[in-house]
DNA sequence: GTTGCGATGCGCT
DNA sequence: GCGCATCGCAACA
């Protein structure tokens, strides 16, 4: 039975892991299908990749707390930090799915129930997440995760898009054929497991 | 389904 | 100043 024990350690094995989990702040409540990794002060497109600051600090703290941040002057997106202390790795949770609450989320966000969580800032937006959240510890709230029970077995994977110099590794991770999946930025399905 | 573009504020050089 | 881990909408296929 997985645990918070499996959610903390290298990004690349963690983030797969995060697939099925379930975020919940007050009713509502999404069941993760898409997430992006995020790998330390040596990952070129994380923003600790020029070291610590103000705004990322909380990527440097201790695992299982949720990264939040405001980007493009009004979207925020969150994380959840995956490394030990002083180790910035964080998995970016993409898209989900709305499983419980779905009629608050239905107020805050417009739309198809398909697109509620579908997409980092939409996720943020059907959840209530926004700054005031950054750094909240995972498993105390008011933000919480729930590991997955199991394991998702239908895991595809494809690269980060527009970065430069990255090993070649998959970064991102999602539930194959699960409509809850953002497309986006189409990437090419793998087979994985 | 796809592509193109404007919105809009903050962090960082 | 520039660029951004984005989105919604309009136009098109």
């Amino acid at each position: 039975m997985p645990g918070w024990a499996d959610l903390v350690g290298d990004v690349l094995e963690v983030a797969p892991r995060l697939l099925g989990a379930v975020v919940r702040h007050g009713d509502v409540a999404v069941r993760l299908t898409e997430v992006e990794a995020y790998d330390g002060p040596g990952d070129p497109g994380s923003h600790a990749f020029n070291g610590q600051t103000r705004r990322n600090a909380t990527m440097f703290g201790p695992p299982g707390r949720l990264y939040v941040y405001f980007t493009y002057g009004m979207h925020h997106c969150c994380n959840v930090v995956v490394g030990a202390e002083g180790t910035p790795s964080a998995v970016l949770l993409r898209a989900g799915e709305v499983v419980d609450g779905i009629d608050a989320a239905r107020e805050r966000r417009k739309g198809s129930d398909r697109d509620l969580a579908r997409g980092p800032a939409r996720l943020c937006e059907a959840l209530g997440i926004d700054l005031r959240h950054d750094g909240v510890d995972l498993r105390t709230g008011p933000v919480t995760l729930t590991p997955a029970a199991r394991a998702e077995t239908r895991v595809a994977t494809g690269p980060r898009v527009g970065l430069r110099g990255a090993p070649d590794r998959p970064w991102r991770f999602w539930i194959e054929d699960d409509r809850f999946v953002s497309t986006y930025r189409p990437a090419v399905a793998r087979p994985s497991r």
